[in-house]
DNA sequence: GTCCAGTGATCTATCTTGCTTATCACCCGG
DNA sequence: CCGGGTGATAAGCAAGATAGATCACTGGAC
């Protein structure tokens, strides 16, 4: 049982007052409150102190004793934390202040986003502790629904997830057809899908259902083909890696055509009806506040 | 009207303790009180705060929401404080803390008891604010019935002084005569009152009935006579200067003896019945408790 | 000296708060 | 399916806080 603390806020609150102002009435005013409210309070905290005065009452005039004089500035000083308590949890609740734990899959990092909702969520609440790290998409899904990690960025669509799992789009950008150096497409302004269905495809190792290899099979399907799938790769990097050893073609998003790698290129698609999104995933009424608020700063839509 | 503090201290005590053991029943036990009061208070912080929760309640387990995380270190930061101001106040009330205004007359620095006693204040009290200052006699008695002035120290007797105004002994010490160097006793190991009769004497600029000079007017009166006063001066330094310069013989405490201006001799008086004394003038009651320490160190004498 | 305005203390009734005990609702392991 | 453990809820009581009226004292005006 620790020790107990003998006097309250309050207590602390009408001895400052009554210092500030060296008179009941005025001090009363101040705090919104009667004047024999003040005297018994500041008789309570006295008597917290075994009786020791804080002032000399001379029914004329009110002076702090040295005791008092003493104590007054660790007193203004515990006010000003109080204070500063209820600052601090009026910004943790909106989510101005707090911890969030964010992963996003490794192709999110070229788009860009990252930095740009990450500079959002920074705007105005300096106190936010972000914790960030990349993470494959099934294994975010996994460590979100475990309660283990806030959101993550990934690839849309999802599949097969718990219905308490939303997505919401944060961005979107086209499919392009990577061509090895010396395919017969290299050079050519763009390709229609029609073109490609004798290709070898390259595609990601995650199933048909599921994020960018999702849309992949759908514009393929919207062309009245399957893909014939020549390799796997986990990641783009190791995919367009694939297609500039003449592997076989691959479709990536946009933002993965930075990488120039030993002359691929990279060719928009004529008639290609789907894009890919990259989603924040989370569990519904995430109770974290900056979560909540990073959701805010996102047009709530999808 | 300044901003309402909205929660108590009480209920950041029950949160931290709360937060502590993540068990509400633990922590009553460890606050001494039942469990349901816990929950109330915990709810009214929740309240408090716009009604986000600190914990969640999975009736099987309790933790920290990122809302009563982000809280806890402030919340924790507030009860140090509150412990700090209780701690303060207990050293301020027992005078290990705090502020005291002295005064000594010029006299009290030679006997070295001023270093003495004040070291002995300092001992365990390493917040004490300690203001001193030289004073002459019958200005700290002004200034301390004004309360302007803690105490100070003075030559005793007193006399014409409020009965409230008390003193204490604290150094007490031997009557020397000081005789210019060609002066007839210079030399002599010691001298008799009684062959005094006939010298020019060098006094205080203060009254007969007070500090020194009533002490040195006694040893004349044990004596059987009034001492001839060829001149008055301020201080000892002053008064032994104007012995060197021949203009007569003066009593001087002890401790001035030390000065050894310019051959002048400081001799014993063999049948002196009286010492001066250097006492602390102070207020009866004081409310200053470094004060009431101060006291407490010497001896409650005289 | 007398009186009056100003100020803090005191008293009392009322309302609020905090705690206790008893009980409930729920989760989980056997 | 039951029993131990745990937090929530309900009701009652005691303590605390506040308001309003009044008292008591101070110090200055005259």
């Amino acid at each position: 049982m620790e020790k107990q603390l003998t006097a309250s806020l309050r207590q602390y609150e009408v001895f400052v007052a009554i210092a500030e102002t060296l008179h009941f009435g005025q001090a009363a005013a101040h705090l919104g409150v009667a004047q024999p409210a003040l005297t018994q309070q500041l008789k309570h905290l006295e008597t917290a102190f075994d009786g020791a005065l804080l002032f000399d009452r001379n029914r004329r005039r009110v002076t702090l004793t040295e005791f008092g004089r003493a104590l007054l500035p660790e007193a203004r000083a515990l006010l000003q934390q109080a204070r500063r308590v209820e600052a601090v949890a009026e910004a943790a609740r909106t989510g101005q202040r707090g911890r969030i734990e964010l992963a996003y899959v490794g192709s999110a990092s070229y788009a860009g986003i990252l930095g740009r909702l990450l500079r959002e969520l920074r705007a105005g609440a300096a106190g936010v502790d972000l914790i960030l790290r990349e993470l494959d998409m099934d294994l975010q899904i996994a460590e979100i629904v475990a309660g283990r990690l806030d959101a993550g960025f990934v690839r849309l669509p999802l599949s097969g997830v718990p219905e308490t799992l939303l997505t919401r789009t944060v961005h979107t950008e086209d499919i392009l057809l990577a061509v090895p150096p010396d395919h017969r497409l290299a050079g050519v302004p763009s390709v229609a899908m029609a073109t490609l269905r004798e290709e070898s495809f390259i595609f990601s190792h995650l199933g048909p259902d599921m994020g960018f290899a999702a849309c992949a099979y759908q514009l393929c399907a919207d062309a009245g083909f399957a893909p014939r799938v020549a390799h796997r790769a986990p990641q783009f990097t190791a995919i367009v890696n694939f297609v500039s050893a003449g592997l076989g073609v691959a479709f990536v998003p946009a933002s993965a055509a930075r990488m120039k790698d030993a002359g691929v290129s990279f060719l928009p698609i004529r008639d290609a009806k789907v894009q890919s999104r990259i989603g924040l995933a989370y569990l519904r009424d995430p109770s974290n506040p900056v979560l909540r608020r990073l959701l805010d700063t996102i047009e709530p839509e999808s």
